[in-house]
DNA sequence: CCGAATCCAACTTGATACTG
DNA sequence: CAGTATCAAGTTGGATTCGG
């Protein structure tokens, strides 16, 4: 998603809208928020590739590495590897991405109240028109 | 996206991050945030199709639509249609809609303070491997 | 065990043209 | 003005295979 609101001739942009995209891209996709909240639950907040997989479950390996790249790039885990045979590899919440679970919560929190009415309206939607 | 987190059986999920996704479905999309955004500046939340369509700058006709329905089948906003010649349409925040301002507001307000170090961060993952 | 590479299906979005 | 219809293009995710 490359859309530059920031040079929107029409108008002005939020501000505090603006720059909430690449956040969005990050959290948005299949399985990063998971694989955060797996590693936030895990001891030390600390788990190897395959225990981690194992507990987002349903994904591939394929998408979990990606995810992984994806969050190690933006500093919210760390990525370890131990030169062991078999091959070990750690990944670690960051303090970042400890911090970033603060308002991923409160927006959780808003869902949980909402969501019921939410799925009601829904439900009304379809059956209508 | 039809993840089903609940009946994962290589173990429990998070109970607060499991319902996330519905909602993550709606936000993460290209235009959603953008237009509550705008209807949340315009007086009374309240903006008629081509006044949000420029607000928003760059969405196209159809993309506006779709996103808008989806919007209103959630219960974000209303959608009001005037008997006029030229036609009128008119979309309103609903309270639920203006609600989802905070929990928003606070994702962006972490965005904004950890913003310039992901970016400092990506600048240094891309430049070593 | 970890993950890179390849191929492919599905979904999302955009451009364009047309209508009440 | 506010859509709808159709088609083209880009992006994402899954399956599979292979390598260190």
């Amino acid at each position: 998603m490359n859309i530059d609101v920031s040079i929107d001739a029409a108008g002005p942009i939020a501000p505090e809208i603006c720059p909430v995209r690449p956040l969005l891209d990050r959290m948005a996709d299949k399985w990063s928020l998971l694989v955060i909240a797996r590693l936030a639950e895990a001891s030390g907040n600390r788990l190897r590739f395959s225990k981690l997989m194992r507990a987002v479950g349903g994904v591939s390996q394929r998408m979990l590495t990606t995810t992984l790249r994806n969050l190690e790039r933006d500093g919210l885990v760390t990525r370890e590897v131990f030169a062991e045979v078999p091959p070990r590899v750690e990944y670690e919440l960051t303090e970042r991405g400890k911090s970033f679970l603060i308002p991923v919560r409160t927006l959780i929190g808003w869902l949980e109240a909402n969501w019921p009415d939410i799925q009601r309206s829904r439900e009304l939607y379809d059956q209508n028109d």
